[in-house]
DNA sequence: TATGAATGAGCATTCATTCAT
DNA sequence: AATGAATGAATGCTCATTCAT
């Protein structure tokens, strides 16, 4: 009986190396070797778990992604309010892990011009984000219609967005304390307006 | 007699086409090549006017920001507030030129990791874009010191750069008039508060 | 107690499914993920009744070969005027198995180039098949040396490969019938010669 | 004003190289840096003249065809009985040149299994020759109507290609005259008959 | 100034082969 | 016996760069 590997684990392990490099050389940098290599392992391994290399960008940043959610979601048990505003602060490149994941999400976002699926993905992710926040906004009272709260997740997203950015291109401006300060009082402001 | 060639117009010419490709087909595959056969030129042309292509991409970037403020310096006799509007307008992919712009910048930045030179340009960038901004806030009232000026086109820029960043990743969602409209809405919520 | 495999019936399953996918693909692109695919395994299985991909197809080669003679022994009571006939008729590819013998034969052929224990093997097998038609030759008659039967058999069979090449290059041109005709007739005229 | 290279001789002079090689190691065995390095150049040359190595080879195949009609026509000075055998003899291996177009031939056909285009080069070649012959056969006298040269053209050359293969598979039994002296024996026969 | 020929390092990818299970 | 995970050398190809003309 051969030895069995679980895929998906071993696919997330290599996309980990992967999201490793792109955030310390840029995507351009990042080739096969480098990945293999940050993950301990050969070249010939990344291409038994993924056909291409855009397969393993693409993997990527959707394992990136679940990987915030699943950190938001272990703390699901808190107000709307709170859930809210922790939703929000996820987007802000504050440690190691949201910045990485900025960093894959840009390197992502450089490849997708030109390939309709890579943007695909990353459009959907944004609408199943912006639809996690409506909902959020909804709970917390403030908005009485689907259109509103969308309206307004759209708002709040814009504000963390912003921040985020300013914060990566910027990092020495905005340490962590002011990101998340920023982020409080601008989304206090428009919650109160 | 050897012909001769205005240097700067030359190189503009060479930014643009680099640009255009960037913008068409991502920084990954914009090659000498492709951006020489975009202006027109053969690679050696390319080569003769900047180093390599680090600097091509620098010099486009650069270029591509300095016709954003062109645009923007030529509509200079309005009133602060509209000044103001119009400049954080600027930020909106709206258009062709802003939209290729924002497909530059991303693409610089993508390439920006781990090469420090490129990291600055992008950082001197954005905070003379944030000076630029806070001292229109300041003329226009409502904030009475320099440091909530600042504070204030933090929070200004980052509705903006929000705004177009989702614009971005999602065109179909965010048709020019929505954009515009986000903009207007969130920031008056914001001057209000 | 450890299952019991024919191993020459497993090697002889193999070839055929290697001989099946060089002449689907031909020799460059026969892989060994193919053939083991072809034949139902994995890659694993051929390389433990292989040393190599070399001795597959050598082994290929002698299989598909001797596949050949055991069509024609099974026919052998025949005169020898319609043996050897049959003999040369087993040249032309006018039917699946002997179309995939061509196949195999030319891309042998152009493996054994700078490998003179392949070269051997095909040199031997034209040498055995010519001794094997001049034996025919001389019980058909109409020749009375073994010197005599053994050119006669070498014109007989340029005669067959001739219309064989012609027949794989253009298939088009080469339905069955006319490849018989052709080689009837052909050897008709040598033989009243 | 830049160097010019007459693109033509370059590609006859590396196809040159691709045949040399292939002769010497097979088709399998004939890379791109082999194929550069026999020609004294780089492998960029290599992709700068072809667009990939499936061109190189389809040139190569041609090329290496184009240089046997070549030599022909060099000696169209002829009786129609004289022009009509040194084509045939054209066709046998024995010189290094012609030799050496049997191993781009057998290489060839191996890769162009699978591959129409290269198919069907082939196939011309063999048409193209055809016509050749009969039309040699036409105006030797002997047949009469075009379909009857046609017909001996083909029977011609199956005797020629015959032979050749028998050399090609087995040197030592098939020096140089024994090849001419069993071709124009053979061909005797046929003609007489 | 502009050309385009030439370089050669580097890339993603393929694939025969090894080997623990 | 059979599996399939893993290796890593080798391949075709790309492309920034150099340079003679």
């Amino acid at each position: 009986m051969p030895k069995t590997v679980n895929t998906e684990e071993r696919r997330a392990e290599l996309a980990a190396a992967a999201a490793q490099v792109i955030a310390r050389a840029g995507v351009g940098a990042a080739t096969m070797r480098d990945v293999a290599a940050e993950a301990g392992w050969t070249t010939g391994v990344l291409t038994h778990y993924f056909a291409d290399k855009r397969e393993l960008l693409l993997y990527t940043f959707r394992s990136s992604l679940a990987q915030r959610h699943t950190v938001r979601d272990a703390r699901d048990e808190q107000t709307p309010d709170e859930s809210l505003m922790r939703s929000l602060e996820g987007v802000l490149p504050i440690d190691e892990d949201r910045h990485r994941h900025w960093m894959v999400t840009i390197g992502f976002c450089a490849e997708a011009v030109d390939d309709e699926e890579l943007a695909r993905a990353q459009r959907d992710a944004y609408r199943e984000f912006r639809g996690r926040i409506a909902g959020l906004a909804r709970r917390c009272g403030g908005v009485s219609t689907e259109i509103e709260a969308a309206a307004l997740a759209e708002r709040l997203i814009a504000v963390a967005d912003g921040i985020a950015v300013q914060a990566m291109f910027d990092p020495a401006s905005w340490p962590a304390h002011r990101q998340l300060a920023t982020l409080h009082e601008t989304i206090g402001s428009l919650l109160r307006a």
